[in-house]
RNA sequence: GCCCCCGUCGACUAGCGGCCUAGGUCACAGCCCUUUCAAGGCUGUAGCACGGGUUCGAAUCCCGUCGGGGGCACCA
């Protein structure tokens, strides 16, 4: 029988990174095994809030490239059924009223246990147990009833979920045998935890697919890194595209323990992503994600001042600082302590034949000889000048798409109201 | 409190009895390169939680201790 896994999130909200995290090893499994991967929305109303909820889910997994296969399942539309399925358990004295809930028998002697595909033998003493409510007395049928029922429906052959639902487990098999199901395999992976060692929040920054994405981080290397938590491919190899993920995932090499989630690792190899892009390719990401994020810049501009941040950015979310000055002025964000070269440098700007890069590097180099200046020391004032900071990206470059009488006006203008915006602004 | 699970550098991990004077990556430090910042190159600091066993031999197997996490709802 083919593999079929689902990822069941419940629609709270936006996508959190640690359900990512699991979504993407039932998808890596299903991919890897040729099996199916269904999505399945653990919904307990109608309200709009969860309607929002779920196609924020399904643009996020979109966005990451988790495709799912077939039709969206909500939990809701099962409710009937599950129901229906109390009411037997009961008619067969599996389970009983109580109260006006319907309660399930457990045993309450031995164990139950199950041998997970990550964890191994994990045993569970049945007298630990409780008679679980199926059904509420309302009518709803709880979590630990539908889940595993949604999974006899649907055919599910694995279970791969977060470790916090190993104490869940033996309910859900004793349920599982009652109903005379098949039983699926278990594979609870690693949970995820913040730097402080603490369960993922939101003072440790991004939290869900949304805030990653906003900071710039581009999906590729999201689930990259995400597949590295918890799982490797052997000792060295960390980059892997997609497809190679897919092929070389195994539930047996994922890890038993919890893994911290290292935003600084994360973002460097979200660096290594963007600058192996094809510069067109990397314009183009950048574009729509200044669009998104709200910006107004020009975007032919923003095309050209792309490889000029390529290789100094690891995340598109530092385009807007460090490449602000292209599209408006900024005072410098300190004194220019020593700006008696940017009168030379004005004229020198003003007088070589073609501006572009090479042209004003070498009349640059030349005017600091000349001056008897270090280059660091000539080409500072200007920078700051210009950009507004000590730290650009590549002097030269930046002259150039600046344009001569911008560059000019900026050097010959500072003391005098630099600080001043023009141009267009953004958000 | 009870139950379950886990425990290799600061972080992610490789290691499934001898290949380990423990390897890779991020971070950190130094050097090189350099117009700044990155990137890149080189070097380095740093780890088998602890205590008992088993074995000719243990990071690897067993037991205990300690530590961490998860769960114990008419939440999901």
């Amino acid at each position: 029988m083919a593999a079929r896994v689902r990822f069941a999130p419940s629609p709270t909200g936006f996508l959190h990174i640690g359900s990512v995290h699991t979504a993407l090893f039932n998808w890596l499994f299903a991919r890897h095994e040729g099996g199916e991967f269904l999505l399945r929305i653990e919904n307990t109303d109608t309200s709009r809030e969860v309607a929002q909820a779920t196609d924020q889910i399904q643009e996020s997994l979109r966005w990451l490239g988790l495709d799912w296969d077939g039709q969206v399942t909500f939990q809701l539309e099962r409710m009937v059924r599950a129901q229906e399925v109390a009411k037997q358990l009961v008619a067969e004295e599996k389970a009983y009223e109580d109260e006006g809930a319907t309660r399930f028998r457990m045993p309450d002697e031995g164990v139950t246990a199950w041998d997970d595909l990550i964890l191994g033998a994990i045993e569970y003493p049945n007298e630990k147990l409780e008679d679980v409510v199926l059904v509420r007395s309302d009518g709803r049928p709880t979590y630990n009833f539908v889940s595993p029922l949604e999974d006899l429906l649907d055919g599910i052959t694995h279970v791969i979920r977060g470790q916090d639902h190993v104490s869940n487990t033996p309910k859900q098999l004793q349920i599982l045998a009652a109903l005379g199901a098949e039983l699926p395999q278990y594979a609870h992976v690693p949970l995820l935890n913040g730097p402080d060692g603490k369960k993922l929040s939101k003072r440790h920054g991004a939290n869900t697919v949304e805030e990653f994405r906003g900071a710039g981080f581009i999906p590729e290397a999201l689930v990259n890194y995400l597949a590295l938590l918890g799982w490797s491919y052997d000792d060295h190899t960390e980059l892997m595209t997609r497809e190679e993920l897919i092929e070389r995932f195994s539930l047996e090499r994922v890890g038993k323990s919890a893994a911290t989630f290292d935003y600084e690792k994360l973002t460097h190899m979200n660096g290594v992503y963007l600058r192996a892009l094809p510069p067109t390719e990397y314009a183009d990401r950048l574009v729509a994600y200044l669009r998104e994020q709200g910006y107004a810049w020009d975007e032919e501009l923003v095309r050209k001042a792309a490889p000029l941040v390529q290789e100094k950015i690891a995340t598109l979310g530092d385009f807007p600082k460090f490449a602000r000055f292209f599209f408006e002025r900024i005072a410098p964000e300190e004194p220019l302590e020593d700006g008696a070269v940017l009168p030379a440098v004005a004229e020198t700007l003003a007088q070589i034949e073609s501006f572009d890069a090479a042209t004003i590097e070498a009349a640059l180099r030349e005017l600091a000889d000349r001056l008897g200046l270090k280059p660091r020391q000539a080409f500072r004032p200007i920078r700051l000048a210009l950009t507004g900071s000590t730290v650009s990206p590549g002097l030269f470059e930046s002259l150039e798409l600046l344009g001569r009488e911008e560059s000019i006006d900026r050097i010959s203008a500072r003391g005098s109201g630099l600080g001043g915006a023009s141009g267009s602004s953004a958000r």
